[in-house]
DNA sequence: CGAGTATATTCGCTGTAGCGAATAAGGAGG
DNA sequence: CCTCCTTATTCGCTACAGCGAATATACTCG
């Protein structure tokens, strides 16, 4: 799987996309029920740009799709597979064991240090 | 899911990790066998220190474990997830539609009942 | 110990993701 | 047309990921 660097790249690209805090939520949010760009900005409290732009990080990827209802648009997901990788990332994230020698959880998007050693 | 924003943190904290071509292929490479640095900067055709640093990172979210045996340190993954997580990522990869107009040309996204405009 | 091999870590640099503020653009209604 | 509402896009800024080169650490063997 992925010998090829470019698939890789596609495969990562998508990845990408999912790797944001917001972005989960975002989709998350989706998966449970269709949202107005509105919804999510008081869902997850953020700046309606932002909102914004992290939809349309998640449109160019396809990931999700707009529809346009009158002066709002509908999103959704755009596959049952988005769902999916959602459950995955969700049992991965409480089923995997924090590195013991590593410091304690996420560590906020931010590299970590340590020296090796396990 | 995720209504707490630490929990999409650490979720987030985790797909980060996988979003980068590189590790995609190290891990795809790992869910076939076991392997040492070595294998994978001649597999993967890359600086000795980048793997390293690669691996690194997949260590700190726990995808994939270090074992030394000897001079030489055996990485596999950590989880049968892991692999469940790169074919998921594959099959999104290959069946998501690349929106073909976005990004070249005209953006465009699909208007509910949009005068055909677009 | 000293030389050699495999891996890890540090350092400086560069590209770019992500943010808020501001502004534009689509649409409804008067 | 003009105003209000919702969403999209632009802009400037900052922080950090990712890289190669250099160096350090861990281990083996003689």
């Amino acid at each position: 799987m992925w010998q090829d660097p470019r698939q890789a790249e596609r495969a990562a690209w998508i990845a990408r996309a999912v790797a944001h805090p917001v972005r989960l939520r975002i989709l998350a949010y989706l998966a449970e029920q269709g949202a107005y760009v509105m919804d999510l900005t008081t869902a997850l409290g953020r700046r309606q740009a932002n909102i914004s732009q992290h939809l349309m990080v998640l449109r160019e990827v396809g990931l999700v799709q707009a529809e346009r209802e009158g002066m709002m648009v509908r999103y959704t997901l755009r596959s049952e597979l988005v769902a999916d990788l959602l459950a995955l990332l969700a049992r991965l994230a409480e089923g995997l064991p924090e590195e013991p020698s590593m410091g304690l959880g996420p560590r906020r998007f931010r590299r970590g240090r340590g020296r090796g050693r396990w």
